[in-house]
DNA sequence: CGTACGTTTGATCTTTCTCAATAATGGTGG
DNA sequence: CCACCATTATTGAGAAAGATCAAACGTACG
């Protein structure tokens, strides 16, 4: 198995987005202890009210934080990409507060809690990466309160997908002038306070206005720098540097 | 200066909410080396785009985050109390992605922001505190994004008298059955992604309903049950210990 | 005692939701 | 390969929650 290949190294790779590893650190990730599993859309790695055993790491696939409220609806809150630590979040609280979901079917790497705390209180350079990681994780929850907050559906709408152009294209798994939007209209919904209804309509008037293109889950940005404005989107808040995202002004 | 009245007491006691700290490690943390400062209310600690040099502690007073869009209107993220790292959010990024702007009148300590990464880096109890407060404020997020994205406005607004009933309580910031609201109907309107005018209504029908009373900004929950209820309300996202809070059903 | 800010109220308008039906699409078993 | 089924996407009509606009009323504070 080639290094580009192992389970752990886009992990890795994220971790090095945010703190220069030391050689020494950069083995120990790679070779914490896991245990590998393929699983179907739809399953869960989270279930709100558990007590975590483990962190696990999304090697491939999409997936998604949610939670449901008294009367039954469903708020996502994060769309995770490969090399995410879903458990991050709950690594060092007791119980998690939201359910972890798959989008698609999924590889995914079970490192032991015990084992992630460890390195995470005794490297400082993993702990500053980690550390730095959740607080980006933060940030994007705040731009997803302003953008539900106070954005109008269209800008809420043009304001995701730019969020995800930029994160995927950052891991390099957006071709040139789009990408795969890993979910359903209803999920969509879900995470932009709207209906599923609504999200269609607002889809296809972005469409109308040639913002955007898509033949169904391909999403071909047409004009960038209008659905930019359309979302009032910054990518500030994603804390990439500049270097790292592919996307220019086209 | 007896220690009840240190100006980093609150901190300290919100630390060892969440991790057993020794001895040792509370002297650090009460001999952080700081400078005090009074402010007045609308006063910002921290602008959006700032690289913040310090990590400011909330002695006295209550803050809120926000965020500005583009259109100009506000979308507040979050209410800081006495006790509440106010930078921990930034102390490991390099710039701010939120503003913090005071509610009323503060006293605040400011800490050397490589001081305070220095004591998480070295000190393994205190890291493990300040890393679960910000996981802490992370699900407290995730359940504002539930809020207003996923319930109604009279929901909203009953959640987010609840959510500050229960975090006052939990620091002795409240009386028996109520608190003084640190804000005003146009903040509350900007916590909830609602307008001012709409919560003016929103409060004078749970008053109507006999779920709480009120003398301006006093609120009184007169029937704590009914309020959660309505607000759809569980203290669970909160990661507060039931024996560290004091408001039962009654 | 007047000014600024916050609260309250009414009338009207818009965005988005709800309900309902239809059309694509992809996957599955035969 | 084809027919069938379950999801997902699309469209229309009507309803409702909440926004907007405008004005009046309180209250604290200098």
């Amino acid at each position: 198995m080639s290094s580009e290949e192992h389970p752990l190294i886009f992990l890795l790779r994220q971790l090095e987005l945010y703190a220069q590893l030391p050689e020494e650190d950069r083995r120990l990730v790679l070779q914490l202890p896991h245990r590998l599993r393929r699983l179907d859309a739809g399953s869960y790695l989270v279930r709100e009210g558990d007590r975590p055993t483990h962190c696990t790491v999304l090697v491939k696939g999409y997936a998604f934080r949610q939670k449901v409220t008294g009367n039954g609806s469903r708020q996502i809150l994060a769309v995770c990409i490969p090399g995410d630590a879903v458990d991050l979040q709950n690594m060092f609280l007791d119980v998690s507060d939201h359910s972890v979901q798959l989008l698609t079917q999924c590889t995914v790497a079970d490192v032991p809690r015990d084992v992630m705390q460890d390195v995470v209180l005794t490297r400082a350079a993993i702990a500053t990466a980690i550390i730095e990681l959740t607080l980006v994780d933060a940030s994007i929850l705040r731009e997803w309160v302003v953008n539900i907050g106070r954005r109008d559906a269209r800008a809420r709408i043009a304001h995701i997908l730019c969020e995800f152009a930029v994160r995927l294209e950052s891991r390099g798994l957006a071709s040139d002038h789009g990408f795969i939007l890993p979910m359903t209209q209803e999920q969509l919904a879900d995470a932009t306070g709207l209906t599923s209804v609504h999200v269609n309509r607002v889809l296809k008037s972005l469409e109308a206005e040639r913002l955007i293109s898509r033949q169904r889950r391909n999403i071909q940005y047409d004009d960038w720098r209008a659905l930019q404005d359309a979302g009032d989107f910054s990518r500030r808040y994603l804390h990439i540097s500049d270097e790292d995202v592919l996307p220019q002004d086209y």
